[in-house]
DNA sequence: CGGATACTTGAGGGTTGTCAAAATATGTGG
DNA sequence: CCACATATTTTGACAACCCTCAAGTATCCG
């Protein structure tokens, strides 16, 4: 993978929140990056570092978490290539929470400096940056809504239902109903509020109505009505309609 | 109250987060703004929106929340005075969520594009606001984690905890232990993903436990160190360390 | 092939929810 | 300032969803 393609899964992942002219994506290739490789379990920021750069997954995937003392941990979201897990650095100092891989994964560190004065000479590119983070604020309100407020059920189903469209959107899904899936049942009971054996025995039951296919890191989603329903499921949080507000 | 003093509460709050000279000041108090009151229990925003302009916390109290189908309601965070709790709408453009009133209120609309302008002429306007949204996300980050791996008690120890953070942090307590606390047990649960019942039960032992003071629409923190302990709560989140990322 | 990790299953318990009703506080109009 | 309607808080009994512990099975990977 050479550094322009690199580039190019930011680019498509940004041109799902703002369109950019030609100048910007050139800005934006020229961008320096340091390219790392990490293993499945490793973190790649840690909670109280205090990041001189944003870190973009090129390939593999992420999860944002925090631990508390006493060994509970919360998972506050998945990234896959082209998301930057943690632009929020650019404009906060510490880390109130690390970044871990699930699998091996490849990422392009991107110099504070650098984006930042991308920022000022292209506000669009800015804005289009200010909205991603804002993005990612509706996914942590929605998924405050399953924790709170939703049944084992529903928050399992939710969180299939926003993964396969988050990875249709950026044209990273297999086919229109499958996806990759490398989180195991610790970890998605982590993320939703669960422990292990719940998740089990919910992922039993939507794989003994039909409505999935779970198998490996494989997701296919057989009916997504169905489990669209089970989870109440409404991407409209997402914003995937690729406008910012009035321009 | 006249506008200058209006645009005094926000101006406090983005102190708390960055830096401003004396003309960023000057370019937030020239920034037009319509006045309104509204009752307690009223919108102030709706889910579905599609705001052109954001609207400023003068007096009062404002949540934001998501109403469900079926009537469950998830409470997603509580907004004082010089909070903007929409200001997400200047790059997003539909509400994904409602913005009410616990009590009556009065709320400064500011134009999208006055806001705008003036983050295109005033770069580090527009960052202390973008940090303004991530502070944002920060808290909507702590509140995952209370919702999905914390007992009854942590987390209504650790709301108690943070707002009276937030209240002092813009001046606004009544005295280093008190701040006003117009929420009642059904909204707290509703926050929390608890039901009244139960958050009653809490309160009452934190109340035996002389941690608390809580009656009528007023909260004292009697022990902040028992309380901040059974809260597990650390206020780095709240990151009003009041300095941005390196600069 | 062997060890580690992940998944599955069962039994029993606990935190929290639901339902229902009483007690108290709040607010409003006369 | 009282009387009444309404909202909020409080209490009790019971149920449920989900957790913990524990052990066994499958899967992955070197």
């Amino acid at each position: 993978m050479n550094p322009a393609q690199h580039v190019d899964q930011l680019i498509r992942k940004l041109e799902t929140l703002a369109a950019l002219s030609d100048e910007e994506k050139q800005a934006l290739r020229s961008l320096p990056m340091t390219v790392k490789a990490f293993g499945a379990d490793q973190d790649v920021v840690r909670e109280g570092d205090c990041p001189v750069e944003c870190c973009l997954v090129l390939s593999g995937m992420v999860f944002r978490y925090l631990m508390l003392d006493d060994g509970r941990r919360q998972i506050m979201g998945f990234y896959i290539p082209g998301d930057i897990p943690d632009l929020q650095s650019l404009h906060i100092r510490f880390m109130d929470h690390s970044v871990g891989t699930l699998v091996p994964t490849t990422v392009a560190f991107i110099p504070h400096q650098s984006l930042n004065d991308v920022n000022a000479r292209y506000p669009r590119v800015a804005n289009a940056l200010w909205r991603d983070t804002l993005v990612d604020a509706a996914m942590f309100r929605l998924w405050m809504v399953s924790l709170g407020r939703k049944s084992a059920h529903e928050r399992i189903a939710h969180l299939l239902c926003e993964l396969l469209v988050r990875f249709k959107a950026v044209g990273l899904a297999k086919d229109d109903q499958t996806c990759e899936f490398p989180i195991t049942q610790g970890e998605l009971g982590d993320a939703l509020g669960l422990s292990t054996v719940h998740v089990n025995r919910v992922l039993q039951e939507l794989r003994g109505d039909r409505l999935i296919i779970l198998r490996g890191s494989s997701l296919h989603i057989n009916d997504w009505e169905g489990l669209q329903q089970r989870a109440k499921f409404n991407p409209t949080y997402l914003h995937l309609d690729g406008r910012g507000a009035a321009e």
